[in-house]
RNA sequence: GCCCAGAUAGCUCAGUCGGUAGAGCAGAGGACUGAAAAUCCUCGUGUCGGCGGUUCGAUUCCGUCUCUGGGCA
């Protein structure tokens, strides 16, 4: 697998991915997985704007309504399921296309980042998470990095109390500080032959379509589905049920917004996170940046990208 | 028409016993290696509604006008 070809599409929510990707898959023969940490749950289809059946026309996609929504995804296993999917396409001798707009999990692919074994054993978590519930209990965790992490502790802020539990967890499953282990992860280079376009979109009219597509969500059901996933058990402090869009309808099931709140919310939440994004892709890729308002329609956008493709070698 | 309460950052509102102001949200920028649609950091000058008056000095006190609520007719 090592330096054969790998495309990756990313870019920040509602740029324009899925259609392009498709596009792109039926030209080179490819075949799409996704890179979204919430597109892999089952059920949740009309929040995560999961493409549909028919927009897929009949492209392969991977990572998509694979997993449970009380399932305990993590990068990790992302990876793992990944590389899988990738031998199967190479095996077909068709060309992967990557595509997605979680970065963190783009980066994990294209420089296949170890992610050691870790213990199911959660009860030293536990306890600091216990920690971090008491007053000043941030402080008193970063004490406890320094004693073990030191370099930890000055990249990490003292109230990023979620970093600071990883690395305490980190450095008592390895006995090794996370942050010589980042060091040495992020001297990789890539394994494959990436060639990657990051799809963006002018801030003012991206926060426009987002906002308009918050509403198509609404009218297409987004109450009922999120209904439905609570019908079934699954409970609002799940890590699928946090996912933009979800929180806020639960929010307002549960009496506490009104629904135009919880449609403001999720309008604003998501705009929020796209502009997460593109800070990602900006500072962490090196992507081809394809401004999406440049291109008259969708066939113009597939040739700029075919221009700049790398596909030897399958 | 009368009475009361407001008018301060894009929005919601604090505040200044008179020395030209600050929070939350929005917005902008940034970090990121097992929850990432998560988590966290940084950034606040705006005729303090208009016009007069008092004062060394008014966003703050007084008058008046305009607008917005709410009440009484």
């Amino acid at each position: 697998m090592k330096n054969k070809p790998l495309i990756i599409i990313a870019g920040a929510t509602a740029t324009g991915k899925t259609s392009l990707s498709i596009e792109l898959a039926k030209k080179i023969n490819g075949e799409i997985i996704s890179a979204d940490s919430m597109l892999v749950y089952k059920y949740m289809n009309i929040g995560t704007a999961k493409p549909t059946k028919e927009e897929m026309k009949n492209i392969k996609h991977y990572m998509i309504d694979k997993y449970d929504p009380s399932c305990r995804f993590s990068i990790a296993r992302f990876k793992d399921d990944v590389f899988e999917s990738i031998r199967e396409i190479y095996d077909k001798g068709k060309i992967p296309i990557l595509v997605g707009g979680t970065g963190f999990y783009i980066n994990s692919i294209i420089y296949n980042t170890d992610f050691t074994e870790s213990k199911n054993d959660k009860t030293y978590r536990t306890k600091l998470e216990n920690i971090s519930k008491e007053d000043g209990g941030n402080n008193k965790l970063y004490e406890m990095l320094k004693e073990v992490d030191i370099e930890s502790t000055e990249k990490i802020h003292r109230n990023n109390v979620k970093k600071v539990i990883r690395a305490l967890e980190f450095y008592e499953e390895n006995k090794f500080p996370i942050s010589k282990h980042n060091k040495l992860e992020k001297n990789r280079e890539k394994y494959f032959d990436v060639s990657m376009f990051v799809l963006n979109v002018d801030r003012e009219k991206l926060y426009e379509r987002i906002n308009e597509r918050v509403d198509v969500m609404i009218s297409n059901g987004l109450i009922d589905e999120v209904k439905f996933l609570l019908l079934k058990g699954y409970k609002k402090d799940l890590v699928a049920m946090q996912g933009i869009g979800y929180k806020e309808i639960i929010e307002h099931l549960e009496g506490n917004v009104s629904l135009d709140e919880a449609i403001d919310n999720i309008k604003k939440h998501t705009r929020n996170f796209a502009k997460r994004q593109i800070t990602w892709f900006k500072h962490q890729s090196d992507g081809e940046w394809i401004d999406m308002l440049d291109y008259k329609n969708l066939n113009s956008i597939v040739d700029r990208v075919l221009k700049n493709i790398k596909i030897e070698g399958i």
